[in-house]
RNA sequence: AGGCGCGUAGCUCAGCUGGCUAGAGCGCAUCCUUGACAUGGAUGAGGUCGUUGGUUCGACUCCAAUCGCGCCUACCA
């Protein structure tokens, strides 16, 4: 693998060397491409434009014709320009070059390029190179042959350098052993690489560039600097099994975000992280990989199995915290790195278990842990108990049976249903309802208990409804949770005499009937049966014997084990448990009193719910993967629950027993150890300087399916040993589903790999890759169809900024997230909207004077002081959304003032202030674009870290800043002072004209190249200083301000405020007259509108008067402009 | 059975404590390669804000009911 990699960048390499310096020879034969030849030859017959040089060619934009400067009419525009050498040079637009064969044409082009190029996945670069080179030698004839050729080199240039950059990256040695070079591309980092910004945005190499600068210039760490507030986080240690799914780059995009705007803020933040070693789910992963080896966990024993999942762990266990790396995640690695991977903590490393065993042992000393005999979910595959959170209820198809037993004394029969028919061997009484008048006469009496040859009595209980069914309830503590809370309210009573007590447990641990044992109690037929096989046999002999009523479909919900599927039986077992209610009380005050709070608030009630109704915590499991009990027993039975065996021993030995001691075999509830992160990652039980530090922390970011599993308990435990809250705020983020809605589930083929967004991907491997794995035909086709409908041309590669720009822009308050590719190619494009602006910027004051030299004399213009002022709207914003959790508020004015404000209109403006300007206005031009430019890049960059620091490092100099990242600069505060309406003012009024003016020009169907005059009626000194952008931005001849009358001529007029504006154009009357008709019924409805509110007596006595003498200023402004398309209207005839 | 969330343009979503012509992106239509950007620019079409009723001078926004979708919790055999 490596070496295909380093042969063929070898061949890459030598290619690329022996074509570089003199001219790129052309790798393109223009025979193949029919649309250029057709296209563009016609045009090159008449015009012949001669060049003044070698260097005249074709770029992808324009075609510039080498010929005399004269260009046949109708051919096109003629746009002079200076040449190199002193000769005109006329740019010929091709007007007779259909926008459609334009466009194919590009599209031909591109993908011949593409085919040349090829990207990573292209198995052999080197035989591709080789392949089009031959074409080079027969060469290109014809003169636009040359220059079309020119052009292809050029682009292929630049696309051979990002090759290149991206086959170094890709082959280059890790820095540091924990990166692979499969995930994460080490970089040798070389921060300000001295290279012209590329034409467009391409992530790959950027992203490559900068995470190991930032990781090894020690930025993403924590310190211990008290002057500074802290902020901190700690991740939900993602299980060390997993790969990065779509929910976690949600929540770290979101994580990151908090904390590098924080970082920027000057606080002193720590993003903890670790892996959790997941007990079942890791078990289940290398039992499964022993089963591939035709074994079990059983052959090899416990302590080589356990050494095996260790080894699995180290070899597989960073892949996740190395794909975070991948989304930029600044997390504190080293911080609680006990394993030296760089990948913080691990939940069974040796100070995490030494915590957990500590809290075990406080816990017991407290009496909070107890253990005993209990009724709990098990799950007979894996062969341990596990937590009610843990048993998923489905509602499927089945089955209920009725059953007739008979009284002992013969005077008739009860009859009683169930789902589970093999349970009733486990019997020990018949229950109904106290007040139930049918049966009342029967409480007392006993019933025979069918197949068994036993009675067992009728008793009365509460908690049956005498409206289901017959009322009448068999009873099986043994395997029943509401059965089992009945024996508990009978066993002193009417069951003191049952077999058993009365709590008969007829399966064995793998949920078989018990084969021996309980002779006295189970038919010899049923002895050694599975259940189901004991279920069918029971109905049958039921049948048989007449005791069977009927047996009909039925839909209930059956319990499954949330890991293996399979079906969860009530076992009575010995278990370990943690006492809940004082926990639950101090954690639901916690909430109550405001010490955490919950974002959305409304997830409180979810919590609240949840702890009010908890039941004892089920900590043990039957497992090998976890952290073993500390508990030892004497031959004796007795418990001692110690740090360590010696301690054990101690107790023992103060007791009087000597004998021997065997350790408990079973190990905790994963989310126990997980229960205990906030502050065993901080070092507890010592008392560390962090733990005064760091907690509580600031905010956890979480999904809502774990508030129950993980954020009350962390909550309790957190409570109960420290006394402090584990983190001051809750933000539950969205589960994030397809783009229709649908859940992501592998079976549906619609989950979306995070990296494939960054990277891109083929269909070929996107299909190959969601079908696999799967078992099922079926799941396979569904996954196959999916993906080619959704995907037919696979995954471009979006990069990691615009993918965690789309994160933050779908992170509103709802409660599902529908991920949608449209809106990552959205925010690509943003992405590269804002590299272009800057590339724009670099381009006009690179090397020129950008006012970093404050005692030089600068000009500033309204529009310089209103896009300063925007900014300042903006920031404020963009704070109040991190403040609120916000983060599609505060993406969105990021989005907005760039793209919006920024691009579109202050770029245009400072293109006509540079043009035109004083010295000193230029150099307040040159200083308000770099300035802004760089505000917004840090104002951006904890939502897009890497295009902002590759920027960044360019601009900040013209803007008068310095430093090695963006990422430690300060982040922008807002000043009011700043904020100008007088020119936000200005700006308006400038934005309506422009706006105004294109209108009518496209209503009028104005050819764009086309410039002319417009007529103002209005205030000479309001649209005075407007009229050099309006000459430039609505593409006018001359702008005429007067405060007389327009002309009278055939011209279209528009309102803007109380201006009038006059496009001289020539008119065609009937589009005048549509769109004046249009414009006057629009105006009829508002006033109609206003009419009516003004109208009601009540509305004029009741609103404020604010609003009352708004809509009587909209509506005389509506009658003035709508009398003056009436009078248009009417000479039009 | 309870509880929660959602329903706004063809699609994915904003719309704060009620008040200017209900917004964005994508898609669609027409036009445009003009030295930052076609991953672009300009203009436009498209919505009785799920339905009904109420409160109010005024409701997408508040209240009630109802329909549809989704989720969570629960001991209905």
């Amino acid at each position: 693998m490596a070496d295909d990699d380093d042969d063929l960048m070898r061949r890459a390499e030598a290619l690329i060397e022996r074509h570089r310096g003199a001219a790129f020879p052309p790798l393109i034969d223009l025979a193949d491409i029919p649309t250029l030849t057709e296209a563009v030859e016609p045009v090159a017959e008449g015009v012949g434009i001669r060049a003044p040089n070698d260097a005249v060619r074709m770029d992808a934009k324009a075609i510039v014709l080498p010929s005399e400067p004269s260009v046949p009419p109708g051919h096109g525009l003629q746009v002079p320009s200076a040449g190199a050498g002193g000769e005109v040079i006329a740019r010929v637009q091709v007007q007779n070059l259909e926008h459609s064969v334009y466009q194919k044409l590009r599209r031909e082009l591109d993908e011949r390029i593409a085919e040349v190029l090829q990207d990573r996945f292209m198995p052999d670069i080197g035989s591709a190179l080789d392949q089009v080179l031959k074409k080079i030698s027969e060469g290109l004839k014809s003169d636009i042959g040359a220059m079309v050729r020119a052009s292809i080199e050029e682009t292929l240039h630049t696309q051979l350098k990002a090759l290149r950059v991206g086959l170094e990256s890709k082959t280059a040695e890790p820095a540091s052993g924990q990166l692979g070079s499969d995930i994460m591309p080490a970089f040798s980092a070389s921060p300000t690489p001295d290279m012209e910004l590329a034409k467009s945005f391409e992530p790959a190499a950027i992203e490559a560039r900068w995470y190991p600068f930032w990781e090894s210039s020690g930025y993403f760490r924590s310190n211990s600097d008290q002057s500074k507030p802290a902020y901190c986080i700690q991740l939900p240690p993602p299980n060390v099994t997993g790969t990065l799914h779509m929910g976690h780059a949600f929540q770290q995009t979101l994580m990151d975000a908090l904390i590098r705007y924080h970082r920027m803020c000057g606080y002193n933040t720590n993003w903890i992280v670790g892996t959790d070693h997941a007990g079942i789910a890791t078990q289940i992963v290398v039992e499964r990989q022993l089963q591939a080896e035709g074994r079990t966990r059983h052959d090899l024993g416990r302590e080589a199995f356990v050494k095996r999942v260790w080894e699995w762990k180290q070899q597989s266990g960073s892949t996740i915290t190395r794909q975070m790396r991948r989304l930029g995640a600044s997390a504190n690695w080293g911080y609680a790195d006990t394993e030296g991977q760089s990948a913080g903590y691990f939940t069974m490393d040796e100070k995490m278990s030494r915590a957990v065993v500590e809290v075990f042992v406080r816990m017991r000393e407290q009496g909070l842990i107890y253990r005993g005999k209990r009724l709990v979910n098990w799950d007979p595959v894996l062969g341990t108990a596990v937590s009610d959170l843990e048993v998923e209820a489905e509602e499927e198809d089945g089955k209920l049976w009725e059953i007739r037993y008979p009284l002992e004394d013969g005077t008739g029969s009860v009859v009683v249903a169930t789902t589970r028919p093999e349970t009733m061997l486990g019997d020990v009484a018949v229950a109904v309802h106290p007040q139930d008048e049918r049966y009342r006469p029967l409480l007392g009496k006993r019933v025979w208990l069918p197949l068994t040859g036993r009675t067992i009595p009728v008793i009365a209980d509460d908690s049956v409804d005498p409206e289901f069914g017959t009322g009448c309830v068999k009873v099986t503590p043994g395997h029943d949770f509401n059965d089992y809370q009945i024996w508990t309210r009978h066993r002193d009573a009417e069951l003191r005499d049952a077999p058993q007590g009365g709590l008969i447990s007829i399966f064995t641990l793998d949920a078989r009937i018990k084969p021996s044992g309980l002779d006295d109690l189970i038919p010899q037929p049923y002895r050694g049966l599975d259940r189901f096989a004991a279920r069918a046999q029971i109905a049958r002999d039921l049948a048989a014997t007449g005791h069977l009523v009927s047996e009909k479909p039925y839909k209930l919900r059956v319990p499954r084990s949330g890991r293996t599927e399979e079906i969860v039986e009530p076992m009575l077992t010995d278990q370990w448990f943690v006492q809940m209610e004082d926990l639950a009380r101090r954690g639901l005050g916690a909430v109550a009193g405001g010490e955490v709070r919950f974002f959305p608030e409304h997830w409180t009630t979810t919590y609240n719910h949840w702890l009010e109704n908890i039941q004892d915590w089920c900590i043990s499991r039957q497992l090998w993967w976890g952290h073993r009990i500390p508990a030892w027993y004497g031959d004796d039975g007795a418990v001692y629950v110690a740090r360590d065996e010696a301690e054990a021993r101690a107790q023992a030995a103060a007791r009087g027993y000597s004998g021997a001691l065997k350790r408990d075999e079973d190990v905790l509830d994963t989310w126990f150890s997980s229960a205990l992160v906030p502050f065993t990652a901080l070092g507890w039980p010592e008392k560390t300087k962090d733990l005064e530090l760091f907690l509580p922390s600031s905010v956890l970011v979480t999904g809502f399916d774990i508030i129950f599993f993980w954020v009350a308990r962390m909550i309790m435990m957190t409570q109960h040993f420290t006394d402090k809250v584990p983190f001051r705020h809750v933000y539950i983020n969205a589960i994030v589903r397809d783009a229709e809605g649908e859940k992501m589930s592998k079976s549906k083929g619609n989950t979306l790999d995070p990296l494939d967004l960054i990277d891109g991907i083929t269909l070929e491997e996107l299909l190959a890759k969601s079908t696999s794995g799967l078992l099922l035909t079926d799941h396979r086709q569904k996954a196959y169809r999916y993906v080619r409908q959704h995907f037919p041309e696979g995954i471009p590669a979006f990069g990691a900024d615009a993918l965690r720009f789309t994160f933050a822009s779908l992170a509103t308050f709802a409660r599902t997230l529908n991920f949608d590719l449209n809106r990552c190619e959205g925010y690509r494009n943003f992405c590269n909207k804002l590299w272009n602006a800057t590339r724009f910027v670099l381009m006009n004051c690179e090397g020129k004077d950008t006012g970093v030299d404050e005692s030089l004399p600068v000009e500033l213009s309204f529009a310089d002081r209103w896009i300063v002022s925007r900014l300042q709207r903006a920031e404020q914003a963009v704070h109040e959304g991190y403040r609120d959790y916000r983060f599609d508020m505060l993406a969105r004015e990021i989005y907005e003032l760039t793209w919006d404000e920024y691009c579109d209109w202050y770029v245009e403006i400072a293109k006509v202030q540079i043009a035109n300007g004083s010295e000193s206005q230029q150099r307040g031009t040159r200083r308000t674009l770099t300035r802004v430019l760089e505000a917004i890049l840090r104002l951006a960059h904890p939502v897009i870290p890497f295009i902002t620091e590759e920027l960044w490092q360019k601009v900040a100099p013209l803007a008068g800043r310095r430093g090695p990242s963006i990422m430690i600069q300060p982040y922008p505060r807002p000043q009011p002072e700043r904020i100008d309406e007088t020119a936000e003012t200005w700006m308006g009024r400038l934005k309506d004209v422009v706006n105004a003016c294109r209108t009518l020009r496209s209503d009028m169907g104005v050819a764009p190249g086309q410039r002319m005059p417009l007529f103002v009626q209005g205030d000479r000194d309001e649209i005075g200083p407007l009229v050099p952008y309006l000459m430039a931005l609505a593409r006018l001849s001359e702008v005429l301000v007067t405060d007389r009358e327009l002309p009278k001529v055939d011209a279209p007029v528009s309102m803007v405020g109380k201006c009038r504006l006059m496009l001289k154009v020539e008119i065609e009357p009937a589009v005048e007259r549509a769109r004046l008709r249009k414009e006057k019924a629009r105006l009829e409805s508002e006033i109609a509108k206003c009419d009516a509110k003004l109208g009601n007596a009540e509305f004029v006595k009741r609103a404020p008067p604010l609003i009352v003498a708004q809509e009587k200023e909209r509506l005389a402004r509506f009658k003035v402009a709508l009398a003056q398309i009436e009078e248009q209207l009417r000479r039009l005839g």
